[in-house]
DNA sequence: GCCGTTTTCGGCCCGACTGTTTTCAGTCG
């Protein structure tokens, strides 16, 4: 079993412990293991098959059962415990689950009651009216239930980070027009650049949140208000997306941003850090004694403060996943993590010789304009009939076209380069005498995306080890929102990217973000260089502002990131590797 | 179910909002 399908399996375990009425902290303990499995880099079943259950004990909240339970599930592709626990109650009941409003208690009553075990039959039975004669349930709530019911059906999917971004900036503009607002950030998954996000969380201090939380409730994108207090409202937006605004007081903005910010994993460890000093953090400050009865208080203006509450210096969002950052912070060992203005140069662009809208020459000056100092031209070679591009019969005049770009546009040292397709056997489409002419080769799959795993991996590993190939481009292949990556052992590719020397991509283009955050951090720690591309097919399309933002939750820094070194560096890098593959 | 500069047992983050309640449970993030 995939680390995917592993953290599903406990994922449905928690929900179904939650119906039971388990101990949540059980619960819990199930959830964290998911979300922890997840994001894992490294697949339990290679950890397992090296280190037995005592690696997997290694993990952080793994401890003896639940080693057992995915010792288990690898090596029998099956969980006992699961199947026991899922003939409790019906399969559709879990869906319920997911309705605005419906939690395990009410969900568990419907199927005691009333034998509920679909969303469709919740439906049938909400309008029949005998819901309302229940204690404590009332008509609001049958309404409620009702209406949560239809936006679960029209509710878009997680948004992709760059469109999900765009949103938010509209909707603060919008509000900043009000002049109401001191302060207004954004927070949550989105202050931390997630790849992808579930909902928009804002941030803003005012003296007079009662009027802040009208101006926004009333806001032309606001589709229908979901629920709204004296400090807090959330809404659904026109585009089918939640988006949740709090006020606060300026002067505990530092202690809010910080609670909104999250990540849940990173607040309860910085929470419990606080605890164990006697200390109780919540969004209005650090605060000396317990909860119930507020203490003194020790910090609130600023996030500074509030890490220095706890004794540590101030992380950035894009680390705040619980995912070691707290340790790096005790160590003093957080990375100094790579900023835009780092970058200086371009390893994947297109012209109008393959599918881009620019010539060489105008891509150049943009790449010039941007203040890069290097770029490499890599126009597609492609079997696929749509893509023009490098042909073994017009590569003499590609070479032309980039020697005549180099004197028209001096200033800035452009590599001849190419975006070679990884054929399904993992040759490449051009002949070796073809790549030989050239300073840099990107290898790519840009077709027969659903083989197995096991002939992908092949696959690829054939082509990382093709002796003229200097970086592996967009190594999943996926395309955000819309079509899930290759299924490959990023492992086993990334052990080969560093035996054979070459890069890999972070292909910083909006719809790809590609290679994933927690695979940077892996190549990091193998030591392999990263290159984070544009894939720019226009003059406009430098931008690598996403691309940066997923290479800083990959806890990159300017060191790992090849087209951060100088000319001079990566030109020392080339030499080797080209000097490997004669 | 996990975990240990409080602990191998007894803890486990904290508060807003809603609806139906006369004081709070359920849900959410």
């Amino acid at each position: 079993m995939t680390n995917g399908e592993i953290a599903a399996a406990f994922e449905r375990i928690a929900l179904l412990l939650e119906l039971k009425g388990e101990n949540p902290f059980r619960v819990r303990a199930y959830e964290r293991a998911a979300q922890m499995i997840t994001a894992h880099p490294r697949e339990m079943r290679d950890l397992h098959s090296h280190g037995g259950v005592d690696a997997l004990k290694e993990l952080p909240g793994i401890g003896e059962d639940l080693a057992d339970k995915i010792a288990e599930m690898v090596t029998t592709g099956r969980l006992v415990y699961a199947t026991k626990l899922q003939k409790e109650f019906p399969e559709g009941l879990l869906a319920i689950l997911d309705i605005e409003g419906i939690g395990p208690k009410k969900a568990k009553l419907l199927w005691q009651k009333f034998r509920v075990r679909s969303i469709d039959e919740l439906e049938t039975l909400a309008q029949s009216g005998k819901l309302e004669k229940l204690k404590g349930w009332g008509p609001t709530s049958v309404r409620n239930i009702l209406r949560g019911i239809g936006d679960r059906r029209t509710l878009r999917a997680r948004l992709p980070l760059p469109k999900a971004l765009e949103l938010a900036e509209e909707l603060c503009a919008a509000l900043a027009r009000s002049k109401m607002c001191n302060r207004l950030e954004i927070a949550g998954s989105l202050r931390r650049r997630k790849e992808t996000i579930g909902d928009i969380d804002l941030l803003a201090t005012s003296r007079r949140p009662e009027e802040v939380m009208d101006a926004f409730c009333a806001l032309p994108a606001v589709q229908r208000v979901i629920g709204r207090g004296p400090t807090k409202a959330s809404v659904l937006l026109r585009s089918g997306v939640q988006a949740d605004l709090r006020v606060v007081d300026p002067a505990v903005f530092g202690a809010a941003l910080h609670y909104f910010t999250g990540g849940k994993e990173h607040n309860v460890i910085v929470r419990t850090m606080a605890r164990k000093r006697g200390i109780t953090i919540s969004e209005y400050g650090a605060f000396r004694g317990s909860a119930e009865r507020k203490g003194k208080l020790l910090a609130s203006r600023t996030e500074e403060d509030i890490f220095a509450a706890v004794g540590l210096p101030w992380i950035a969002p894009e680390l705040r996943e619980g995912r070691g950052e707290i340790e790096a912070a005790q160590k003093d060992a957080l990375p100094s993590l790579i900023t835009e203005d780092a970058i200086r140069g371009d390893m994947h662009v297109h012209t109008d010789f393959s599918d881009g809208t620019a010539s060489a020459v105008a891509m150049a000056k943009a790449a010039k304009a941007v203040g890069y100092d290097y770029i490499a031209i890599t126009d597609h070679a492609s079997p696929m009939g749509m893509v023009r591009g490098i042909k073994t019969g017009n590569i003499d005049a590609y070479l032309t076209m980039i020697d005549d770009a180099r004197r028209r546009v001096p200033g800035i040292h452009i590599l001849a380069g190419a975006e070679v397709d990884i054929l399904p056997d993992g040759r490449l489409y051009l002949p070796d005498s073809v790549l030989a002419k050239l300073d840099w080769v990107v290898a790519s799959i840009h077709q027969a995306f659903r083989q197995s795993r096991a002939e992908m991996t092949k696959r690829v590993l054939r082509a990382v080890a093709h002796p003229n190939v200097h970086l592996l481009g967009h190594p999943t292949a996926r395309l955000l929102g819309q079509r899930t990556g290759i299924d490959i052992d990023m492992e086993a590719v990334l052990h080969a990217a560093k035996k054979q020397g070459i890069a890999v991509e972070h292909n910083a283009s909006p719809e790809r973000l590609d290679l994933p955050d927690v695979f940077l951090r892996r190549a990091k720690e193998l030591g392999v260089p990263v290159c984070i591309d544009s894939d720019a097919h226009d003059t406009d399309g430098y931008d690598k502002r996403f691309g940066i933002s997923q290479a800083r939750r990959g806890w990159l820094e300017a060191g790992d990131v090849f087209n951060a070194w100088t000319w001079k560096e990566a030109n020392r890098w080339m030499s080797q590797r080209r000097s490997k593959s004669r």
